[in-house]
RNA sequence: GUGGGUGUAGCUCAGUUGGUUAGAGCACCAGGUUGUGGCCCUGGGGGUCGCCGGUUCAAUUCCGGUCAUUCACC
């Protein structure tokens, strides 16, 4: 198998994922590079700074822009970007329900209006696929319809079965595309066909009955992986806690679990206490350039006035190139003034937070702490300083 | 010097045929942001309506004076 557990404490888990760029150790936040560019100006240098696993870019942005025949021309995303650790794609599901307008959904794939241009574009879940083998994403997801919430349960409950018929389309595709050799599609000289993997994604919004059955339909697929989709889109927080909790059981315990666009620090800790092994969320990065920062004492909004004056580091504790050089009165000033250097440097300190956090809830599970860890900072990660 | 224009929130400006508690955008202060459009959303503070006087039940509004500013002409 690819995935290894090591170690657990309660729910949570420990554990190690292959991919043919290195493995992953986990629980993992992923590092949201939608368009194969991590937003406020940093490079794939600056990725390996603040301790990045994986790299997760988007197949909605990228085949939109600049096309997958570009990247795939310069050795996938891997060379094109110049990342040589682990790459997961998103389908670009969740875009053509979150950017997209006029889409059009039908049996066959989806139909919409790119957002960048107006134009009119189809992508069925084989063209979603051929992107993401051609994007060289070492973990590629299937392409799945993201509801909004709320939902009719009848609508969730088609649009969840039809989820399931397309991800078997996309298994399918899967294997035709893995004995015509994956490499033939991407000149890998860095990279290795071998063990890339495809997960499917589970649908149902906040209906218990639909969660699990669909659940159950992906998984008789046997994928290497799964990952739950559609929360975090509007839904109380409990709500999303307690579709976690249901779905557990019904998840293999051998593979990787992947709770996507979460979340929070609290959210994250709350879903590895629940189980979840993979995450990706735009907060940090977003949160980083409107000034809102993370850290162990809790949330700052660095453009408050109290900070003026205030020649502290962010976060004392902190090790990232931020808090060891700068004061929260030049970040706040940066801030203000517009300098691109202030979304830089709050993104370079987010991530390395996230990052961060993540290492220090593997250390917990490892020794056995992580339930004592979780009450003790759960709240504290999420409220304000 | 003569004639005209303009003075309303920190900035740029609406408004009022005289009538509740004078508005907007930006800025400022503070929330929000969950598989990313460097956006967007929601609150809040802030004005002696240039100044002095007059008319009126009532003046930011009408009248007189004055100051500032600006344009044209001499």
């Amino acid at each position: 198998m690819s995935f290894t557990l090591l170690a657990s404490d309660g729910l949570a888990r420990r554990g190690c994922y292959q991919t043919p760029h290195g493995s992953i150790e986990t629980p993992v936040f992923m590092n949201v590079a939608t368009q194969a560019a991590i937003k406020g100006g940093l490079s794939s240098v600056d990725l390996q700074t603040v301790g990045c696993q994986v790299a997760l870019c988007n197949t909605y942005h990228l085949h939109l822009r600049p096309g997958e025949e570009i990247v795939r021309q310069a050795d996938g995303l891997h060379g094109f970007m110049a990342w040589d650790k682990p790459i997961l794609t998103d389908s670009g599901g969740f875009q053509v329900f979150s950017l997209a307008k006029l889409r059009k959904i039908t049996e066959e794939g989806v139909s919409f209006a790119s957002h960048i241009d107006g134009r009119r574009v189809f992508l069925s879940p084989e063209d979603a696929t051929d992107v993401q083998i051609k994007l060289g994403a070492d973990i590629i997801m299937a392409f799945d319809e993201c509801v909004e919430n709320p939902a009719p349960y009848d609508y969730v409950k088609q649009s969840a079965e039809r989820t399931t018929r397309w991800l078997k389309r996309v298994k399918a595709q899967w294997f035709k595309r893995a004995g015509e050799q994956i490499n033939d599609y991407v000149n890998l000289t860095r990279t290795n066909a071998a063990g890339r993997a495809c997960w499917g994604i589970n649908q149902g919004g906040i209906y218990d009955d639909l969660r699990i059955e669909h659940m159950k339909q992906i998984t008789e697929l046997d994928l290497p992986g799964y990952a739950v989709g559609g929360l975090a889109v509007g839904e109380e927080t409990d709500v999303m806690y307690h579709i976690l909790d249901i779905l557990e059981e019904h998840m293999p315990r051998e593979k990787p679990r992947y709770l996507m666009g979460v979340g929070t620090p609290e959210n994250i800790i709350e879903a590895v206490a629940r189980g979840v092994d993979f995450f990706d969320c735009v907060m940090p990065a977003r949160n980083a350039r409107h000034g809102h920062l993370y850290t162990w004492n809790g949330r700052v909004n660095i453009l408050n006035e109290r900070y003026k004056d205030d020649n502290a580091p962010l976060d004392e504790i902190c090790g990232c190139p931020l808090c060891t050089t700068h004061s929260r009165a030049y970040l706040r000033h940066l801030f203000k003034a517009g300098e691109i250097l202030a979304m830089r440097l709050g993104v370079l300190h987010n991530l390395w937070f996230y990052n961060h956090l993540m290492a220090r809830i593997r250390g917990e599970i490892e020794q056995g702490t992580f339930q004592t860890f979780r009450a003790r900072y759960s709240g504290v990660l999420s409220g304000r300083a």
